[in-house]
DNA sequence: AATGAATGAGAATTCATTCAT
DNA sequence: GATGAATGAATTCTCATTCAT
């Protein structure tokens, strides 16, 4: 039989590879960030602990690109590609999709918080969190200073300070978060 | 000398107990989670193994004592003893008290996050947890009720969450967060 | 184009056997014998490991190859081919020989000194070792013999011993080994 | 009842320490230098694998500690704590101590030898192996200066390259090597 | 003939916990 | 009460070998 062509190879390595990225997801979720060890992970994903070598160099390495796609789907919201021009509109726009994200994502956040957690961790992707993270930051005190703000720096630290309190609080409780109600009444702080 | 009496052993007990919680809770602000091994504690607390086995049935027991006791701390500043009736004043007083518990323990904050992040370990004490934080909700509850809030759980959810917000950044970046302009921030929602 | 015969298909496969030994050997004396893996070797070789498999049973069996390979080139200038009369002439060329075997084959050396240090190698070739070895003994005892030494056996052990020692010590230290003059030396020993 | 006095630790961990080392050269001697694993010398000694770390840092770190000691014993020899001058009676039994330690210590040896073969393993001990080494080449090389010889280093490395060939052959085949003869032959060489 | 994904046994190491003293 | 030697299960990681294609 002649062997599996280049193409097939890549198709089973990215399928494998995703599959192996979404259980350890669900690992990290499920048991907590340092729970998560390599034989959970592959018990989990059905495979033996080798192969996943075969696709991360190291845990360290499988953790980093995991985390660091986690936060992409959360942080590419923050990244408006626009001329740093923001109407009331627009950042009333931002924070519906953080809530829409929050409430389709809530696994993404809970690493997020987890990430924060852990220096360690944390050290591994704080640069290129920072590098899409800080775009954002400076287009908010754009706003408030555009607003009229007294002190657009504090009123970003505010904004963003509030956001991630009520993600942490819907994340520990889902259920019973008022997160509808909470959301109108930040559209009153902008 | 006459032998010592229970009490007197008893007191003895309490207190090498109290010295090992403390020195655990140091070793786990300074090397994570993970890193706080039995080994370094008992070696830092100047006992043996041996003997810290002779104080916690297990490292799961002591952890959930050094975590209760450490949530304690925080979290006894919200049981007022009172009848329930609060004003303007008290609740800054509160938000003042809190910010002072932040400043000057970050360390159990950054422990309070951290086990918030950790399922295995959050279940260990989220029933003991919310029994303390409850009274605290209902009062302030009770404070938005008679304010003349519209919602007054929303509002209590929110003013929790700001404040676990604040908390949050204030550990990720102690130096330069503005905690006491936030505050003032925070007098013109209550 | 006519179908290739089945010789023509027997050299091919000879030639590139060839060729994957020459890259193991390569490998194994880079990186030492301990890490050169399967992987590297089949890397290296530009091949996948299954096909290295196609062509030795065993990682066992292709070490041993190898090794009987490299060690040949080395003994086979042991083998004269001749009757077994061995002129002083004959015995100086044969030192000769051995000496810049020596310089030119450095590797191959490294290689027997390694794998007399191995007794799990050793023992997959040391009987094919022996075989190789023992004519030249022979003959060597002959020669001694003609020279009226009064114990040959000793003479040939000795000769050997010495020849082993100086090859170990030339490649622990190549650079500042005097082989020339040492070379000098031993041709007034026989 | 009262615990183990430190002086009982102490016997203890030496008596253990001991024994591990003397299993673990026991390993590398029938096993080959690379298979001896911790699991293997942990099993051949009795222990657990856990406990070989309790006296031992690392694999590594037991190595050297092993090969070290095995050095010195063989290298302890070559330390006359002299002024350097030498005899021919002197030297004599220098050669005589060797060959006893030679026959009594042929695991040394091997030892000594498997290092050599071995970059990585060398890298670790070369420094203070060279450091006890020199001193007996520096008077050896006085010795043969004063004997007359016309190139005192060549014949330094000459007698120190046979010395070498002579115990790796012993050492392969220590049953119908010749020992005593061929000391005899070295004799008249000095 | 040829590929490389996949396996599984085994490597070094760590650590909570036990236990004889 | 107190010690630390000892255990064993778990950790991350490696690699010779197999096998479907």
């Amino acid at each position: 039989m002649s062997p599996r062509t280049e193409q097939q190879f890549e198709a089973i390595r990215e399928e494998r590879k995703e599959q192996i990225k979404r259980v350890a997801l669900e690992v990290v979720f499920e048991e907590g960030f340092q729970n998560a060890s390599i034989s959970k992970i592959a018990q989990k994903a059905g495979i033996s602990k080798g192969l996943l070598y075969n696709y991360f160099e190291s845990k360290e390495v499988m953790i980093r690109e995991i985390i660091l796609e986690g936060l992409s789907e959360i942080t590419q919201i923050f990244d408006p590609n626009k001329d740093g021009i923001l109407t009331y509109e627009e950042v009333r726009f931002f924070i519906d999709e953080i809530f829409n994200l929050l409430h389709s994502k809530i696994k993404y956040w809970q690493l997020y918080f987890a990430v924060m957690m852990q220096p360690r961790v944390m050290a591994l992707v704080m640069e290129q969190f920072m590098e899409t993270l800080n775009p954002f930051m400076v287009i908010l005190q754009n706003y408030f200073k555009q607003r009229g703000s007294s002190d657009p720096e504090v009123d970003t630290r505010m904004i963003l300070a509030f956001l991630d309190g009520i993600c942490f609080h819907y994340m520990l409780d889902p259920h019973h978060f008022p997160l509808q109600k909470i959301k109108e009444r930040l559209y009153t702080m902008i």
